[in-house]
Order: C-alpha cells, then sequence, then structure tokens
RNA sequence: GCCGGAGUAGCUCAGUGGCAGAGCAACCGCCUCGUAAGUGGUAGGUCAUGGGUUCGAAUCCCAUCUCCGGCUCCA
C-alpha cells in the first residue's frame, strides 16, 4: 500500500492528505489554484507522492493569468454556444485580459460583444466545473474533430523546441461537454470568474503570420475583483483624456488635414512655440555638448541611395522616387547619408575627431497604412539626429557621452529609471557582416557595462546596418515609450568609403555612432503631451500667463500688464472676450493655461494681484512684478511643478 | 497590406427611405460682472468622394479616400 503523502505549506507545516484526495483539499477555500513543487496545477490535482504545496491567492499575478485564461474559455464556449459552426483557435491571458481567436461563420464587430458577454454571464451562473483529463494525442484530435486549429496545435505540440507538453500525452478540459485543449491549470469552476467586460474585437493572423488566415480576435478585461476592474476602466478613460490626439485638437496645437496625406501633420500657432520651445533647448544644450549643427536638404538623387544600402535594404519604407531633369530624387527616410556627406567634403585628419554632426532632420517613411498612429506613428517627422564619427579608439567614451546627455535630457521632462535595451543585428536582412557586427556589438557591450546601465538583449532587432540600444522610458501612467536610441555603425563608413589620416600618418576608417535622443519631435510631443495630460510645464506652455479684466474697463490695465510680462520674455494672453469672470476662468482652464491673473478694481487699487494656478489655488496679494519674476524663473529653470509665490 | 468599425456644422453627437437637427464654439446685441459655463439673437452643411438602386437617398448597394481598434503577450 502506497504511502499517505505528505504535502508542506508554505509556512513549513505538514499536513498528510488522505489518498486520492486533490490538493485543493488541505487549501484554503479561496485559494483558486496550487503550486506544487513550482509547478502551477488546478485545486483538483492529486500528488503522486510527498510535495510542497502553496495555495495560489486571489490577486495574485498567477491567480489573475489563471482567471483571465479561465475567462478566455467561458468566452470561447460562449461564442461556440452562439455560433456552433465556430473554429477556436487560442486564448492567452494578456496584459490587463485575455483575448480569443476565432473563425466564426458569420462575421461579428463590437456590436456583438453584449449578447456574448451576456452568454458568458449564464455561464458563470451555472459554475461549471473545469475538468481536466489527460488523452492521446489521437484521442485529443477526435475530440476536438471539426477544429483545425487545434489539431494543428496538436500535431505541432513536442516538435519544436521549446513546446509546453512533451510525450504522447496531452492535456483536455471540460466544462459542460465543451472541450478545449489546454494546458490549465484553471480555476475550479466558473462560478469562481465575474469581474470581466468585453473590450473590443479585432482581425490577428493564425500564429501572426500574414500569410495565415485571418481570423477574428475578442479581446476581453479580467480581474480579481470588479473594483479591480473598475479601476482598470477609470485608467483607460484617463488615458483617453490624455490622448495626444483629442489634446492636440483641444488645445489647438497641430492637425493633419485629408488634403495632406496621411501620417503627415501641420503644427498651428500654439504647437508652433511649443516646438520652438524644445528645439531651441535642444539644439543649444547639443552645441553646449560639442555638437556641430549642420543643414542638409530633403531630397537627393538615387546614387546616394545606392552607397547607402538604404535601396537595397529599406526601399519599402521609402517613397517612390521623382524624376527630374537630373535624374531620380529620393525623399530622405534618414539623415545618415547627408552626414556622411558633411564629413566627405574636406580630408580628414584625427585631429578633427571626433566630429558630432547634428541636425533636427525632417525625414519620410512610407510607413505601412495600418500602422499610423496620431503622431507616435507617422510619415513625415523631424528627428533630433546626430551622427559621432570618431576613431575607433573614441567609440566607448563618445557612447557614454550620449547616454549622459540621453539621461540629461529626460530627466528635464521628469523621465527617470529608463528601462534600456541592447539590440543585436538582424542576421537576414544586414548590410553586415559578421565580423564587423561583432564589433559593433561589443562596442555597445562594453559602453554599457561601463556605464553602469541595467540592460537587457534582443536578439535581432537592429537596424539593418548596425545593432543599437534603446532608452524606454516610463510617462506619468506607467506606461513604457521607446524614445532614444544610439547605433553603433562600421557599416556606412566602409560603404561611403571615409576615411582620416591618423597621427601614423595612415589612412583609417572611422566609426559612426547614429544617435537620436528624443526620436522624431512629433512622435516625442505626442509622449510630453500623454504624460504631461496637455499640462506642460511652464517653459514649454504655449500660453503661460493669462489675464482676465472684470470688466470691459479693465482692458487697457490688462494691456498694459501684459506689455510689462512680455518685456520678461512671458508669454501672455488678454482674454477680452465679453464674458462673465466665471467664463473666462473657465475658458483658460480648458487650455490649460498655467496661471490666471484676474484684473479688477480691488486689484489694482491694492497694486497686488491674486494668482490662480492649474489646480484653482489661489495666492493672494502679490504684486505684479514679483507674478512676472517668478514666472520667468520657474520657465528659466524649466521647472516640473508650478510656483507657491 | 489584412480583419472589424466609423466618416452629418469648427468640436461632440442625434437623425435608419419623405423639408438637414441639437449642445458647445464663432459672430452681433444686452449685461459690466470677482475665480470652471449670465442672457437674447445671427450665421454656419456638396451629410467624406464618385457611381448605382428608387417617384424620392444622410439613410440601401458598389468603388475609392481618410480615420479608429487590432494583426503571437504563442495550447
Amino acid at each position: 500500500m502506497a504511502p499517505v503523502p505528505r504535502l508542506t505549506l508554505p509556512d513549513g507545516t505538514h499536513v498528510e492528505l488522505p489518498e486520492g484526495e486533490p490538493v485543493g483539499a488541505v487549501l484554503a477555500p479561496d485559494a483558486l489554484a496550487a503550486r506544487v513543487d513550482g509547478t502551477l496545477r488546478d485545486l483538483s490535482f492529486v500528488p503522486a507522492g510527498d510535495a510542497s504545496v502553496e495555495p495560489v491567492a486571489p490577486g495574485s499575478d498567477d491567480a489573475l493569468r489563471i482567471l483571465r485564461h479561465s475567462t478566455a474559455h467561458v468566452l470561447a464556449q460562449a461564442v461556440c454556444r452562439l455560433q456552433p459552426g465556430a473554429s477556436y483557435a487560442i486564448g492567452p491571458p494578456i496584459q490587463d485580459g485575455f483575448y480569443y481567436d476565432f473563425d466564426l461563420p458569420v462575421a461579428i464587430g463590437e456590436g456583438d460583444l453584449p449578447a456574448i458577454e451576456a452568454e458568458m454571464r449564464t455561464i458563470v451562473e451555472d459554475d461549471q466545473p473545469f475538468l481536466r483529463e489527460e488523452v492521446s494525442r489521437e484521442d485529443a484530435i477526435a475530440r476536438l474533430e471539426g477544429q483545425p486549429f487545434k489539431r494543428e496545435i496538436i500535431e505541432s505540440i513536442g516538435s519544436a523546441e521549446g513546446e509546453v507538453a512533451t510525450g504522447d500525452r496531452v492535456s483536455l478540459y471540460r466544462n459542460d461537454g465543451w472541450v478545449d485543449l489546454c494546458e490549465g491549470p484553471h480555476v475550479p469552476s466558473t462560478g469562481r470568474l465575474g469581474a470581466f467586460t468585453l473590450t473590443s474585437t479585432a482581425g490577428a493572423y493564425w500564429r501572426g503570420l500574414e500569410t495565415n488566415p485571418m481570423l477574428t480576435r475578442i479581446y476581453g478585461s479580467a480581474w480579481a475583483t470588479q473594483e479591480d476592474l473598475e479601476a482598470h476602466l477609470s485608467r483607460l478613460e484617463e488615458a483617453e483624456k490624455r490622448d495626444h490626439r483629442r489634446l492636440g485638437r483641444e488645445l489647438d496645437l497641430f492637425s493633419s488635414p485629408d488634403e495632406l496625406g496621411p501620417g503627415l501633420w501641420i503644427w498651428h500657432p500654439r504647437g508652433g512655440i511649443f516646438r520652438k520651445e524644445l528645439e531651441d533647448w535642444v539644439r543649444n544644450l547639443h552645441v553646449e555638448r560639442g555638437y556641430d549643427l549642420i543643414v542638409t536638404p530633403h531630397i537627393a538623387r538615387s546614387v546616394l541611395w545606392e552607397t547607402s544600402g538604404h535601396l537595397e535594404k529599406y526601399r519599402e519604407n521609402m517613397y517612390p522616387p521623382m524624376e527630374a531633369d537630373t535624374g531620380d530624387y529620393y525623399v530622405k527616410p534618414m539623415n545618415c547619408p547627408f552626414h556622411v556627406l558633411v564629413y566627405k567634403s574636406q580630408v580628414r585628419s584625427y585631429r578633427d575627431l571626433p566630429m558630432r554632426l547634428s541636425e533636427l532632420g525632417t525625414i519620410y517613411r512610407h510607413e505601412k497604412a495600418g500602422t499610423l498612429h496620431g503622431l507616435l506613428r507617422i510619415r513625415g517627422g523631424t528627428q533630433d539626429d546626430s551622427h559621432i564619427i570618431c576613431t575607433p579608439d573614441q567609440v566607448i567614451d563618445e557612447i557614454l557621452a550620449v547616454f549622459d546627455l540621453t539621461l540629461e535630457i529626460h530627466r528635464t521632462f521628469g523621465f527617470t529609471d529608463p528601462v534600456v535595451e541592447l539590440s543585436t543585428l538582424p542576421v537576414a536582412q544586414s548590410i553586415v557582416d559578421a565580423d564587423t557586427a561583432e564589433r559593433a556589438t561589443e562596442a555597445l557591450t562594453l559602453a554599457l557595462e561601463k556605464s553602469g546601465l541595467d540592460y537587457r538583449v534582443a536578439e535581432g532587432e537592429g537596424a539593418f546596418y548596425g545593432p543599437k540600444v534603446d532608452f524606454h522610458f516610463r510617462d506619468a501612467l506607467g506606461r513604457l515609450w521607446q524614445l532614444t536610441t544610439v547605433q553603433c555603425d562600421f557599416a556606412l563608413p566602409e560603404r561611403f568609403d571615409m576615411e582620416y589620416t591618423g597621427d601614423d600618418n595612415q589612412r583609417h576608417r572611422p566609426v559612426m555612432i547614429h544617435r537620436a535622443i528624443l526620436g522624431t519631435l512629433e512622435r516625442f510631443s505626442a509622449v510630453l503631451i500623454e504624460h504631461y495630460g496637455g499640462a506642460f510645464p511652464l517653459w514649454l506652455a504655449p500660453e503661460q500667463l493669462r489675464l482676465v479684466p472684470v470688466a470691459d474697463r479693465h482692458v487697457p490695465n490688462c494691456e498694459e500688464l501684459a506689455g510689462t510680462a512680455r518685456a520678461s520674455g512671458l508669454r501672455v494672453h488678454v482674454d477680452e472676450t465679453k464674458e462673465t469672470v466665471g467664463k473666462k476662468i473657465r475658458a483658460a482652464q480648458l487650455v490649460k493655461s498655467p496661471y490666471v491673473v484676474v484684473v479688477g478694481d480691488r486689484d489694482l487699487d491694492a497694486g497686488t494681484f491674486t494668482v490662480r494656478d492649474r489646480s484653482g489655488e489661489e495666492h493672494q496679494g502679490v504684486p505684479f512684478d514679483r507674478i512676472v519674476s517668478t514666472l520667468a524663473e520657474e520657465a528659466r529653470t524649466r521647472a516640473l511643478g508650478q510656483s507657491a509665490f
């Protein structure tokens, strides 16, 4: 007779499990699953012998994943009830929720989601147990007859490396006669689910391959409690309020009229002043850091792009050529070839190096139509693009200096704690030989090690001409944005036959570092708008001070005060509309004007004013010259918070 | 590019085969006001574009353009 299994609980105590009893029998009733000897299992799992057992408590990350996965099953079951001929593919838990992919006899849209959700609720009310069975592959295929995707998965299991199951047996989960191939584990029964909602539908290729059939994906969100779900939904609402496309319109910053073409944007006066401030600052900072400013055109002959390799490797992202009297011209998708030409305009010596060539270069990329997204994914944009051309000995120090500048720039906006990623060369489509790629990767790795930054490696994610280091920063809502990219390039110097004379009087090949710290200004602006929710720090605010006359007769007083403030470099708006003070305050608040000063008899008599900031807080009795000097100082220091007076 | 949805006044939207609508914004008055919407009026439209069905189309059909949500976070 087999010995009774002895279970070790997380607190170190031991319990004996009566033979044939599942682990759930000894765990708290709120447990959703169990971790048995480190592996996630159903509560119904019966251990073969002694084991350590840990409950998967509600609210834990494991529990959330299981909950979401189980909810995905309920979704699939509901869809199959509503559309009996449906094939179901995969339905994993994801960030904040889950999805399931289907091939449906009848197409559905978002309007069909309430009906599906209602069906899901009845399944939850039924409190159907999730029953696990382990069967042979043949049996599994038989049980899932008419499910081509499941068949494909079953046949592929164990064949590719890293596949989940091994051996000939796979697991099925069944509730109420509906069967899915699934590794598990699941919650004990559907009654444990509930805090979920379906969010959207989408097309998704089977296994993500464009050559595969397009399936219908249904997305949902699921949480441990209704409160968590509601908190998530209000986070989405907050993100929507901060959407740069919406704020760009509301704050009158930019637009993309149809006549321009997709992915192209015009900046309005209020957006223009914001960009000017950003650009002036970033240019000056570069000059301070030893960069030289250059200017290059938007188009160039095809020969330039042949030499650079763009026509060979980057053509699909380039606008088609323009025919002209002197040959074919291409609009530039990158600035680097032009910077090479600046370098090559003279014979260079090691004394010229490092050369740090910088421009706000406007580029055009013919991005795939479906990938465009506001200012975040555009076809025309301006990069803070620089190329550092240096000797191999100087590479590491130059890269370190770029890292340093990167951190300084992002700190100015309140972005800290970057997530740093080293992307190695994409082997297949590179113009670089393995040896060169190795050298470039090594240089970046050495610089990263020396910088002390934590980083992770992404194999094969680099640019076609070289490996790169990317910096991602977290915004006010906790979202990560890839902003900075630093690329180490041994290929273009070769292709363009770039040279310098060394102190040995021999010719040498320089190294080129590509780097954009803000990325494109359009994209960066979008990130800033969402980060600040449109409430820019004073130095970037299109309007810095708004004066509100109490009555018409105070307009001249406001104009006079505005003149004083403007003389100190402040951007001031006087609200001359014939509205009530309350209405004018509201208008100022809606355009997120940082400071509002109401000007009436009381203030003019006293010679002091009440300053209202964005939070609505009022600072009383402030002389106007102090308002001006305080705001000027706030702008000068690029302060992130508002002044207290 | 592909799947699904959408396109009506500057903005947000109603209108589902029978005269093109509302709120906000704009403009013109009245009010001269004290920290988030005072009040009356006026103007504003090729209902994305082109074709079709119909006595009749914003509405139904087709095509095109544009926008929105997505297109492995792998049972």
